[in-house]
RNA sequence: GGCUCUGUGGCGGAACGGUAGACGCGGCGGACUCAAAAUCCGCUCUCUUCGGAGGUGCCAGUUCGAGUCUGGCCAGAGCUACCA
């Protein structure tokens, strides 16, 4: 159901665009490679493409029946060679522009079902199919230069005034820019020729701090000393055992090993500190080594309590004095004064910061610099259902890319499913083949591209699907960035970041001329619904359940009573899934439209209920009958009586009302308005025989028609060729223009108050003079009578709306 | 732990700092009907001595006036998480 309200909100805008006279872009497409496909075929021995196809298939005649304004004409999905050929063809301009790298990367790696895990498929360390204990592997992956672009994506966020301003706030965070120092300790003695550890670290100002040096047990110099130490050896092994799961990091003690060599401080002469391996330093930020000063972080400090190591205070807050001030269980990372840090003191951290830098620098130890978050994107995958890295390993020639002339790099059809581990990796004949340079045998890359790979560009495909370029540079001038994108918020930072990304690289290689896909960015909330559960704790479906005659739930054939669940996500395991289908065979596409737009406003989870489908149904059928009942008479009057007045005025103030929701994407309020308009419509029939009121009801069920058209398309139909079988499709109309003469109002209502508080209306005509008004108020019976005594010392009125008497006495 | 967001009737929710609760759902009463369904009409925040009084998570503040702005709490949700 989500994707159905997704797809509805997008076509309101689509539809409503189109009748402004906007030339609209309304494409569909399918991300359709992926997990999913490879399980179904595990599962039930489908192949992947098949079981794909028959899903799109499923899928589109949904989205067709819903009645989306889409232009089928564009429509590919991401599993088409003549798509992922053009995607390898743009990896190799990425690779020919120097932003891929090959590299060694720490993955996490099932050993049941051999292949690398996403950190969101690793729960309480184990793999989440298998169920097997997740390993760190060091494996050759490729990877995307995502971090070359780190300033531009965090400066880019700026421009994007039409996006939720969390979305940006979250990609800033995962972004993570921040500055400090780079600074090498030298090592007492040498070890395995290394002499020196390089340390990033954001707080040089507290160096004077300093009680350890600590590196991830995935460093080299563990390793080394791994080689000799068996102690050592075993407490990486653990680390390595340690799942990455939320879990396992909150309840992770601090802990360590001491490896015996020592590191001299950068600015004490003499001064020497000890070498540790711990469990919380993180070999992929900064350089997977930290200085610790105990103090001033609350990590270090409990690693320092845990073995006993020095906690020397640096910055003393303000109200402390350098004699009492000690630490605690906290460490002390806020403002202050520095102390005990030599040519530092008295400096605020700030200021010591930018001294520390300098003298690092002038001692050429160190330097100032930015460090990211964020981290390059790496891009294999060990699965077949992707699309294939076009790249040739030769054991003469390295990593060859495959020619352009022999992409498309096709997925076999004939894999077999029947035993773990990559099914292109094990397939007979594909992975062997030439070597493009120097025609020895060689293996082609048998990893596939990530899928977010897939969805990183097609927007730009849509602009011109046929054509043999990748990206069509004219059309893409044309149409992009997207105006309007509308999504969930699960894809705040994945997809929209790695968009961004492409979209900045494709610039850079000159594949496009914008530097950011999407202008205008939506986040639609989930489809929720109640879950229910029988006795026996199973789940049961919503139409399982039925109520009796005395309201309690039960289920429909069983009759034993049911437990109804608060509303939650839409989800296959709970059962508490409606099926889109059912819906409109039920109640039509309009129906299941107008409730989706009318229940709550779009960005906010809704709850999809029964009862609200059946409001909505009701209303399409009234409607239908409030319009059954208007023929075409639509020649005005001369004389026009004030009910026919009043409800022209009502239509056209409807139309203005209506044009500024569905601009602000407040659906659910323009839903109101129409209400609203249908029930001054049905009340207009009770006087149906007034002067010039023919011509009014016509012309506000045509009115209606029209505002509806964005929501209700097919009612929209309906009601247009009941009222004149000879008008224009209403898709061909314009969208309805409000008569500013009927807009304007006659009279307005004032509100007196006194001392802020309501104690009388008065009516005025719009705009009048504040002492007409603040007259009338004060001459208000009500008003008067509660005057008696009074003194008024200040009167506020603000035109049109209020007048606020002050009053003493 | 960090960042962000949200707290308004029985429910979903309206409300440029200016009449809180629009509109819908649900509920209650009535009309129509032999009856029901459908439909139509009315009522539906609380208290009230019928003058009013109180009310938008809690406590302060700014203002003639606060659901709206500011500060501090409380509760819930989302994201992120040993990022040095």
């Amino acid at each position: 159901m989500g994707h159905v309200r997704n797809y509805t909100l997008g076509d309101v805008v689509a539809r409503y665009k189109r009748a402004r006279g906007f030339d609209v872009l309304h494409p569909m497409g399918w991300d359709a490679f992926g997990l999913p496909a490879e399980n179904a075929a595990r599962e039930r021995g489908t192949h992947p493409a098949a079981w794909t196809r028959q899903n799109i298939e499923i899928m589109r005649g949904e989205l067709q029946r819903m009645g989306l304004s889409l232009d089928w004409s564009r429509e590919f999905a991401t599993c088409d060679p003549s798509y992922y050929g053009l995607q390898q063809s743009l990896f190799l301009d990425f690779l020919k522009a120097g932003l891929v790298d090959r590299r060694e990367a720490w993955v996490n790696w099932d050993p049941i079902d051999h292949t690398v895990l996403a950190n969101e498929q690793v729960i309480d360390g184990r793999g989440w199919r298998s169920g097997a204990l997740v390993e760190k592997k060091k494996l050759s992956q490729w990877f995307l230069r995502i971090t070359d672009f780190a300033q531009e994506l965090l400066d880019g966020l700026d421009s994007l005034d039409r996006w939720p301003s969390r979305v940006r706030q979250m990609q800033a965070n995962w972004i993570g820019r921040s500055e400090g120092a780079e600074l090498n300790f030298a090592l007492t003695e040498p070890f395995a020729n290394i002499s020196s550890l390089p340390v990033y670290t954001t707080r040089p100002d507290t160096l004077f701090g300093m009680s350890f040096l600590a590196i991830a047990a995935e460093h080299g110099l563990a390793a080394a000393l791994a080689e000799t130490n068996p102690a050592i050896a075993a407490f990486i092994a653990e680390c390595q055992r340690m799942g990455t799961s939320e879990v396992a990091v909150e309840t992770a003690e601090k802990r360590g090993i001491d490896t015996g060599l020592r590191v001299k401080h950068p600015f004490i002469e003499n001064a020497t500190y000890p070498i540790w391996i711990a469990n919380f330093v993180l070999m992929d930020y900064g350089t997977g080594a930290i200085f610790g000063c105990p103090s001033g972080d609350q990590r270090d400090l409990e690693f320092a309590r845990a073995y006993d190591l020095s906690v020397i205070p640096v910055v003393l807050p303000a109200g402390e004095t350098e004699a009492d001030f000690k630490i605690g269980k906290r460490a002390h990372d806020g403002a202050g004064t520095m102390i005990n840090s030599d040519f530092l003191n008295g400096l605020t951290p700030e200021e010591a910061k930018k001294r520390a830098i300098a003298r690092l620098e002038k001692l050429d130890i160190g330097r100032g610099v930015v460090n990211w978050r964020l981290r390059d994107w790496g891009v294999s995958r060990q699965r077949y259902w992707g699309c294939p890295i076009p790249i040739i390993h030769c054991d003469d020639c390295g990593a060859v890319p495959v020619p352009v002339a022999d992409l498309p790099v096709l997925l076999p059809d004939d894999v077999t499913f029947d035993r773990p581990g990559n099914p292109l990796d094990h397939h007979p004949t594909w992975k062997h083949v030439n070597c493009p340079n120097c025609g020895k045998s060689a293996r082609r890359e048998t990893d596939t591209f990530d899928t977010f790979v897939d969805s990183s560009w097609y927007f730009s495909r849509f602009c011109a699907p046929q054509a043999i370029q990748p990206i069509d540079r004219a059309a893409t001038d044309r149409w992009l960035p997207v105006d309007q994108y509308i999504g969930g918020i699960e894809h705040a930072i994945l997809h929209l970041l790695y968009s961004r990304f492409f979209t900045k690289a494709l610039a850079k290689i000159g594949h496009l001329g914008v530097t950011e896909p999407f202008k205008g960015l939506f986040t639609q909330g989930i489809v929720t619904h109640e879950s229910y559960k029988g006795e026996d704790g199973r789940w049961l479906y919503p139409d399982e359940v039925i109520r009796d005659d005395a309201g309690q739930p039960r289920h429909h054939t069983t009759g034993e009573l049911v437990t109804i669940l608060r509303p939650e996500k839409m989800s296959k395991s709970r059962r508490n899934t409606v099926d889109p289908g059912a819906i409109i065979g039920a109640y039509g596409a309009d129906t299941a439209r107008w409730f989706i737009l009318s229940d709550n406003p779009p960005d906010r989870d809704m709850e999809w209920t029964e009862s609200g489908v059946a409001g909505a149904y009701r209303f399409t059928q009234r409607l239908y009958r409030l319009v059954a009942n208007i023929a075409d008479r639509s020649k005005a009057v001369a004389a026009e009586s004030n009910a026919a007045l009043a409800l022209r005025q009502t239509t056209h103030r409807t139309i203005a009302v209506v044009t500024e929701a569905l601009e602000s994407f407040s659906f659910n309020t323009a839903v109101a308005r129409i209400y609203e308009f249908a029930n001054a419509l049905s009340e207009a029939e009770k006087s149906a025989e007034a002067a010039g009121m023919d011509h009014a009801r016509f012309e506000a069920a045509s009115a209606l028609a029209r505002l509806i058209a964005p929501m209700m398309p097919h009612l929209a139909e309906e009601m247009n060729a009941l009222l004149d079988i000879s008008a224009p499709l209403v898709v061909a109309q314009n969208w309805p223009e409000a008569d500013p003469a009927l807009v304007a109002v006659s009279s307005v209502i004032i509100a007196v108050q006194i001392m802020g508080k309501l104690r009388a209306t008065i009516t005025m005509p719009p705009d009048s003079a504040a002492e007409d008004v603040l007259r009338a108020a004060e001459s208000e019976p009500n008003i008067q009578r509660l005057l008696e005594g009074k003194r008024i010392v200040k009167r506020i009125h603000v035109p049109n709306r209020i007048v606020n008497l002050v009053t003493a006495g």
